[in-house]
DNA sequence: TTAAAGGTACGAATATATTCGTACGAAACA
DNA sequence: TGTTTCGTACGAATATATTCGTACCTTTAA
């Protein structure tokens, strides 16, 4: 059972079943055809099977749950949110700024595209911290 | 020449680029055996021969510059630290946290990783922000 | 001066991710 | 009822990234 994916926790999402994991913590437990559809909308062009192929793999990773009561298969995430952010966020935090999260934040406090609104959401937040901690 | 890497702007390095391009850009130009020794020392283990190959490709795509007066080819990054970085930072930005750097921010401060010392270095930062910007 | 050590070049195998065509079954509907 | 539409399954092609063996050349040292 070594191989299992399942039982992986070093595994982390692709890009591409990234962007579908996005799709179902957004609206919730979804069809293959709703999920396709946004991505075509919102993100680029696909193809339905390409993404039906995906969330089949992502299936046999343990990364989904499909209902199969209706001839609609209704996939729902299995990975949280959360601690799927936060994985991806220490890995590349790892790789690019070698585990400085300061350093990450300058660079992003200098970056054209942190907006003033987001620089001020992001003092408020600060000032929120708790001073202990 | 339009599938040529050097035109390429989107073209971001790879996880094991990446890896090279931090020695670089920490130690200067470097040959291959001091970069693979460090990958050893510090990283995981790879052979020579896969630290060349990887090297040799980053050459082709106008990521190094490579010194051949010497037996001992000296190679230097064309990429720059701070906008390699913060291609990187967009990108994940964009995938990870739809572009919102608030969120992340967010998620930085809750991740168990972030030290009471990295916290405090944040604050000092957010506290030298220009208030106009 | 020869053998060992250390260097580059490069093809090929492997691993992984992604895309999509085709087959075929179920459902909708004319 | 037949035909068109919509769904799943899945193999295979493609794209990309990575690893490493082997050939062969240069330098070093016995």
């Amino acid at each position: 059972m070594k191989d299992d994916p399942k039982n992986n926790p070093q595994s982390e999402p692709t890009r591409s079943e990234l962007e579908i994991l996005q799709v179902l913590w957004k609206h919730g437990p979804s069809t293959v055809r709703f999920v396709n559809d946004h991505l075509n909308d919102e993100k680029r062009s696909v193809q339905y099977t390409s993404t039906l192929k995906i969330m089949q793999i992502m299936t046999d990773k343990g990364m989904l749950a499909r209902d199969e009561s209706s001839m609609k298969h209704v996939y729902s995430p299995l990975l949280e949110e959360k601690s799927t952010k936060g994985l991806l966020l220490d890995r590349f935090l790892d790789a690019t700024f070698n585990g400085s999260a300061a350093t990450l934040l300058m660079q992003l406090l200098g970056n054209k595209k942190t907006s003033k609104d987001e620089l001020d959401e992001i003092k408020a937040l600060i000032n929120k911290i708790n001073p202990d901690k």
